[in-house]
DNA sequence: TCAATGATTCAAGGATTATTGAAATATGGA
DNA sequence: TCCATATTTCAATAATCCTTGAATCATTGA
């Protein structure tokens, strides 16, 4: 991720309803949603939500994939992780005071996974 | 960090010219960087500096404080800390394939510091 | 007090982004 | 083919953000 792919991200999470379609993205995990259902749960229009959509996969955030009459919405973990990636060691330099408390919570979701990642 | 706040980082992190000022500001560390070296350093003119700058501290990114005829900038190290997290943990619910990439910075820049953080 | 320095504020303009509803596109089934 | 469903695109408007230069404010030293 370098700065351009970081720009466009954050200014991607800096709206209410981006950041709110994210995160019901990242919880569906790889099975996404369709633009429908996000629509109906964010309780915004289809074309308004269309919007966002179009305005998140620019910034490389999710993805997107025709499954019959749906469109469905994936998060783009790799590009997440990506950002949290680039906050701390581009953006911030890897500084410790800033990094440490993000060591906290990577400490205690890895462990956890130990093994199902390749 | 709220969702209001991290909206207003995501937002004032989504622009270029402040975006490089977070940079120099956490490089600068606890010392901090008077407007006007920010702006001569940034390329940027005294007044859109400024600009910048108040966007900044609107989003708690950064604080300021006056010493002399200069007002002195310094990065918000703990705010800084805590949108990475909120990253990870509110917006990716602390899932380990988002944070792996990030507990994995984390762990290149932690240990170096045990007993140097209380 | 006066001038110089460092910085902010303000107003105007331009540029970008968000919202809305209507129209268009794509797909699948009768 | 025709209709219904799912979604996007488009045009218009509203709202927000960025830039610029002139004016203003705060501090210091002569």
């Amino acid at each position: 991720m370098d700065q351009r792919q970081a720009l466009a991200a954050f200014s991607a999470l800096s709206q209410e309803t981006r950041l709110h379609i994210i995160r019901m993205l990242v919880v569906s995990g790889p099975d996404g949603m369709a633009a429908g259902a996000i629509a109906e749960k964010a309780e915004v229009s289809p074309s308004n939500v269309s919007f966002h959509l179009k305005e998140l996969e620019r910034s490389g955030l999710i993805a997107q994939q025709r499954e019959s009459r749906s469109i469905i919405y994936t998060a783009n973990y790799e590009a997440l992780g990506g950002l949290i990636r680039f906050l701390m060691e581009d953006c911030c330099g890897g500084n410790p005071e800033i990094c440490a408390p993000a060591a906290a919570v990577a400490a205690c979701c890895t462990p956890a996974t130990k093994g199902e990642l390749q």
